[in-house]
RNA sequence: CGGAGCGUAGCUCAGCCUGGUAGAGCACUUGCUUUGGGAGCAAGACGUCGCAGGUUCGAAUCCUGUCGCUCCGACCA
C-alpha cells in the first residue's frame, strides 16, 4: 500500500479526551476516531491491525477443534427472561422497539441464543463435545465509558460456547480453551497471565481471566512469586489481615460510651478515643432483593463486592441507603452495630469475616446516633448468622495455598473462561438423551476474548515515547520503506522496485511515497510503529546501500542487491517467534 | 445516578471575569526556497463560538434550560 493512497491521519498533538498512552496512540497513529462516546470507527491502519488479531483467534479456536457461527446481535427478550438475566444483567441489556412497539435487546453476549441453539440440534451424547464461537459485536450500556476501546458500549469479542455430556468432559473443554487463550495471547506478542477469577453475573463455578499487567489496568490481581498462585482480588483470599484481631476478652460487658459526631473508622481510631481501626468491627448494612442484610468487617478491612454476591448468593443487592437503615435499625450510618439489634430486625442476618472470628475486646457502633459500645466480644454479644470471607485482601497477608506473601499487580482483563455448569442448560432445556437414556442438560462453559480490548492492549504494552512498537504478528503492516527524496527521484525510483518485489513475495509493505520531508517520515514511521522501516537515502544509496531499521532497535546498511531477501528473512523470523 | 470540569477553525487552545460582532499555533490550498528527525517566506481558504430561550441598542462573553464530552465517585457508614 502507498501512503498516499490510504488514510493514515496521524496527530502531532495529544488529543485531550485520551487518557492513558494506549488511547492517546490509537488517535495519534490513526488507527481509530471516536465517533461518539465508547463508540469508534476503525481506520484503515487499525482495521487491519484488528483483523489480524481475530486470524490469530481463528486459527487457534479452529486448532482447538471449536465450531465457526454467526448469532444475532438482535434478541428477543423472552431467552433472556428464562436464563434469569433479564434482571441479573438489566444494567447492562439496550432495549429496542421496532414499528409494532415489540421489545429487543442487543446482545451484551450469547449463551441464551447457543443454549437456545443447542436445544434444539444437540439431543445425543453422540452429538458431543461441541464448542460454537463467533467473532463479533458485542453491545453493552457501560455506567461509563472510559479509556478508547477497553471499555466501550460496542466492542468485538471472541465467544465461544462448548456442550458436553458429562463434567469430565466439560473439563477437558475447558483445558483446550485455557490452551489456546495462552497461546492467542502470546501470538499477539502479549505477555499475560491466567488468573483465578469470580464468575459475576453470567454464573457457574470454575474461571480464570486471562491479565496483561498493566498500571492503567481495571483489574487488581494477588499473585505469588513462585507462580503458583494468582487471583483476581474478587476472588484472592489470604490467612488474614497482617495484624491479629484482639481476641482476648476484657471481661466486661459491653459498656455504651458517647462519641459525639463520630461517624467514620478514623475519627474513632484518632484522639481522643483512640480506638486503632483493627480493634473495631465495621457494620455495612446492603439492601438484598429488598430485605436488609447486615455484613460485619473488620474496621481496617474492605468489603469485598463480588464475595458479598457470593454470600448473598444474588449479584442484586446494593448499600442500604440512610433512610432504609434509619427504619430497619434504627440509627444512622456511622452509629451501626450488630450488638443491639431492635427486636423488628431480629430477622436480618448477619454475615461476618473469618477475620472477626474470636474477636474479643472490640468496639463498634452502638446502634444509637453518638454512641459506641466496647468490650464486644464477637461470640458472646453477636448473633452471627454465617462466618463468611468477605474481606478484600492486603498485599504482604500470606497465600492460603502456599504461604507466600501476595503482591497485588493492575492489569488488564483480556480473555475469561467460565465453566458454567447447566444453570443455561437446565433453563432454556438444551437437554440430551444420554448413554443411560436418559434426559440431561448439557454441561457448558463459555470462553471470551475482547478482540477490541486486546488490540488496545497491544499497544498499551508496546509502545516507547515515539509511538507504538507493533509485534510483527498484529502489525498493521510488516514493512516500512522510507525513501528520503520525493517523487521522482533516485531514492524513489530504489523505493518503488524493492516495494513491488516485496509484494510479489507476499510480505505486507506501506510505501512512505510523500513528498515530505525526511523529518517528517521518521516520525510518522516510528509513531504508527511498523516492525521493520527500510531507509533509503541519497548518500547510502549512492554506495549501494539501503538501511534496515528495526522499530527500536539498531540500524544497518545492506546491498541494495541483498535487500529484499534480507527483509523477508527479517519478517520470517520474526512472525516465526510468534508462533 | 451524584460531584467536578469542558464544549470557540480539522487538531491543541486563547478570548469570557470587565458585553461592542472572533484569534494564535499546527494542519489544509497556491507559489518560491529548503530536504537525514515534525522547515522558511509570501499569499489564501476554513467558525450560525454545542443547541434553544432570555436580558440588552448590541451576547462567544451575562442569565435559564438543554444536549454532548472528559474526569472522580457510586460497599468502605
Amino acid at each position: 500500500m502507498r501512503w498516499t493512497q490510504t488514510l493514515i491521519p496521524t496527530l502531532k498533538e495529544t488529543p485531550a479526551d485520551a487518557e492513558i498512552i494506549s488511547h492517546q496512540l490509537l488517535l495519534r497513529a490513526g488507527i481509530v476516531r471516536k465517533l461518539s462516546g465508547g463508540l469508534y470507527t476503525f481506520l484503515p491502519l487499525g482495521l487491519r491491525s484488528l483483523r489480524k488479531v481475530e486470524k490469530i483467534i481463528r486459527e487457534e479456536m479452529d486448532r482447538a477443534g471449536a465450531l465457526e457461527v454467526s448469532m444475532p446481535v438482535l434478541q428477543p427478550p423472552e431467552i433472556w427472561q428464562r436464563s434469569g438475566r433479564y434482571e441479573t444483567a438489566a444494567d447492562v441489556l439496550y432495549h429496542v422497539r421496532d414499528r409494532s412497539k415489540k421489545e429487543w435487546v442487543l446482545g451484551p453476549t450469547h449463551e441464551e441464543v447457543i443454549t437456545t441453539l443447542a436445544a434444539g440440534e444437540i439431543n445425543s451424547y453422540r452429538q458431543m463435545p461441541k464448542n460454537f464461537y463467533q467473532i463479533g459485536l458485542k453491545f453493552r450500556d457501560e455506567i461509563r465509558p472510559r479509556f478508547g476501546l477497553m471499555r466501550a458500549k460496542e466492542f468485538i469479542m471472541k465467544d465461544a460456547y462448548s456442550f458436553d455430556a458429562t463434567d469430565e468432559g466439560a473439563m477437558a473443554s475447558y483445558k483446550k480453551m485455557y490452551d489456546a487463550y495462552t497461546r492467542i495471547f502470546a501470538r499477539c506478542g502479549l505477555r499475560s497471565f491466567a488468573v483465578e477469577a469470580d464468575t459475576g453475573v453470567i454464573g457457574g463455578n470454575y474461571s480464570h481471566e486471562f491479565m496483561v499487567p498493566a498500571e492503567t489496568g481495571e483489574n487488581e490481581v494477588a499473585y505469588v512469586d513462585s507462580n503458583t498462585y494468582a487471583a483476581n482480588i474478587e476472588k484472592a483470599g489470604s490467612r488474614g489481615p497482617l495484624t491479629a484481631t484482639p481476641s482476648t476478652s476484657t471481661g466486661s460487658a459491653p459498656e455504651k460510651f458517647a462519641t459525639p459526631g463520630v461517624v467514620t473508622i478514623e475519627t474513632l481510631a484518632a484522639a481522643p478515643y483512640g480506638v486503632p481501626a483493627d480493634h473495631q468491627i465495621k457494620t455495612l448494612v446492603y439492601l438484598v432483593k429488598g430485605k436488609l442484610a447486615i455484613a460485619l468487617v473488620r474496621g481496617d478491612d474492605q468489603a469485598n463486592e463480588a464475595k458479598l454476591a457470593g454470600t448473598f448468593g444474588t449479584p442484586l443487592y446494593r448499600a442500604a441507603t440512610a433512610d432504609e437503615i434509619v427504619a430497619g435499625l434504627g440509627a444512622r450510618p456511622g452509629s451501626l452495630g450488630a450488638v443491639s439489634i431492635p427486636d423488628t430486625a431480629k430477622d436480618v442476618p448477619i454475615y461476618a469475616d473469618h477475620a472477626l472470628r474470636a474477636a474479643a475486646g472490640m468496639t463498634t457502633g452502638a446502634n444509637e446516633d453518638g454512641f459506641h459500645l466496647r468490650h464486644i466480644d464477637i461470640e458472646r454479644d453477636i448473633k452471627v448468622t454465617r462466618w463468611v470471607d468477605i474481606r478484600t485482601i492486603k498485599a504482604g497477608e500470606l497465600s492460603v495455598a502456599t504461604g507466600e506473601p501476595l503482591k497485588i499487580q493492575r492489569a488488564i482483563e483480556v480473555g475469561h473462561v467460565f465453566k458454567l455448569g447447566t444453570k443455561y442448560s437446565e433453563k432454556l432445556d438444551a437437554t440430551f438423551l444420554a448413554e443411560d437414556g436418559q434426559r440431561h442438560p448439557a454441561v457448558m462453559g463459555c470462553y471470551g476474548i475482547g478482540v477490541t480490548r486486546t488490540l488496545q492492549a497491544v499497544i498499551e504494552q508496546s509502545n516507547d515515547k515515539d509511538g507504538i512498537r507493533w509485534p510483527v504478528s498484529v502489525a498493521p503492516y510488516q514493512v516500512l520503506i522510507t525513501p528520503l527524496g520525493g517523487s521522482g527521484t533516485a531514492t524513489m525510483v530504489a523505493a518503488e522496485e524493492i516495494y513491488a518485489q516485496l509484494i510479489t513475495l507476499g510480505i505486507e509493505v506501506l510505501l512512505d511515497d510523500r513528498d515530505d520531508r525526511p523529518g517528517v517520515k521518521f516520525k510518522d514511521a516510528d509513531l504508527i510503529g511498523i516492525p521493520l522501516r527500510i531507509g533509503i537515502g541519497e548518500k547510502s544509496l549512492a554506495k549501494g546501500e539501503v538501511e534496515l531499521k528495526p522499530r527500536g532497535g539498531a540500524l544497518e546498511l545492506v546491498p541494495v542487491s541483498q535487500a529484499v531477501e534480507r527483509i523477508s528473512t527479517w519478517v520470517r523470523q520474526e512472525l516465526e517467534k510468534l508462533k
